[in-house]
DNA sequence: ACACATCCTGTACATTCGTACAGTATTTAA
DNA sequence: TTAAATACTGTACGAATGTACAGGATGTGT
């Protein structure tokens, strides 16, 4: 209630760098510079006088959010236990992801910064989840891995794609419904695909061969 | 052999297009208008003379991906049976595939298109596939269609963000490597999680609701 | 009080891009 | 053959955008 009325505590680098985070969020990578600055409330070239140029304002963006890239445990919904941590933080971590799917999106090398972070974390979590008989072993653990990474990191681009959020808060929220979560579990607990002949033989080759 | 030498069948209204089509796979939709026209060897005016504006020149190239889309078999790799399809024919798919991507990687509403026709495609596969008893029955097969449809697309994006290919025509076969398939079969044959108490009361209580 | 660094703004420039316009060649129709 | 439609090009304009430059305000150390 104190700090409501104070005009704005943060300096106005602090002030640029978040703006841009909510700007890139919300609206792309090719958001002008004219609206940063509009959304912090400051002048064009106060943008260039503390970041360079644009592409080092992204950098610095990118940075930030890597390092708050732990608060982002509501990317693991792999297992049931996370499931419920996830329904707790939400507006904060939402902005994050959207970031983060908007980077994807942008196709440029930072995603593959974000998918190497987001695999070490998943790698502990299905490690501590298999260790606990949680998780059933897999014949190639890394690969698996890999597939789920991308799995999860392509459902939200997809979701994000097919129903963009008008505030980049309620993102989350409106991705993990009971509905999703129930294919999501599903899908993960029950076989898919029936055994069959052709089937069996397929995976035991591949157990045999390295 | 006798079409090689042969200087170029095609009117310049369908160079235009295709041009335009390996342009937006390769580069994006944000590929200049004079770096279309340079691939289709003609000027840029020619191609806001046949068409408009270069919305509508992208529209045409939707169109155009749309009506081919039934050449896509190889997006539904959820079957064993399929797979072998996928080996087929690429390069020409793989265009078109790339395009699709794209599509979604740019966030517009005929992303949204190009999913709803791959979900009739993939509904009608399931559907024999669960006829012949080769894929089980689930508790919402919708919602569970829906969910199969996002992983294949999402798959796709993060793939072709993680690896871009330098030429759009190789993008599937650097999918589908057989390292790739295995964990695809292993993760929809074999459940990833370990049935536990918290988990099937979870499933029995969600079989109950409608 | 003064010099100086830092913070900040207004203006302007260069580039890129889509599109419009005028004009020319080429094909088609009568 | 002639007139008209069609295909095609060169030039240029307007809008958007990142960035550079000059200058002013503010605080800070001596």
């Amino acid at each position: 209630m104190s700090t409501a009325t104070q005009p704005d505590d943060r300096t106005a680098r602090a002030r640029i760098r978040d703006a841009a985070l909510v700007c890139f969020a919300r609206d792309g990578f090719s958001t002008p510079l004219r609206s940063i600055a509009q959304e912090a409330g400051v002048s064009v070239p106060l943008i260039t006088h503390h970041y360079k140029t644009k592409d080092a304002l992204r950098q610095t963006c990118d940075e930030w959010v890597l390092d708050r890239f732990l608060e982002l445990k509501l990317l693991a919904i792999h297992t049931p236990d996370s499931v419920k941590e996830s329904l707790a933080d939400t507006s904060s971590a939402s902005v994050l992801t959207v970031y983060i799917v908007r980077s994807f999106l942008d196709a440029t090398s930072s995603a593959r910064r974000f998918f190497d972070r987001y695999m070490d974390q998943l790698r502990t979590i299905i490690a501590t989840a298999r260790a606990a008989g949680m998780v059933n072993p897999s014949v190639d653990e890394e690969e698996q891995l890999h597939l789920l990474a991308t799995q999860s990191i392509g459902t939200l681009m997809v979701e994000f794609v097919l129903h963009p959020p008008e505030d980049p808060t309620l993102f989350v929220d409106q991705v993990f419904t009971s509905r999703n979560m129930t294919a999501y579990m599903e899908i993960y607990s029950q076989p898919l695909l029936a055994p069959s002949p052709a089937m069996d033989t397929y995976l035991t080759s591949i157990k045999e061969k390295p």
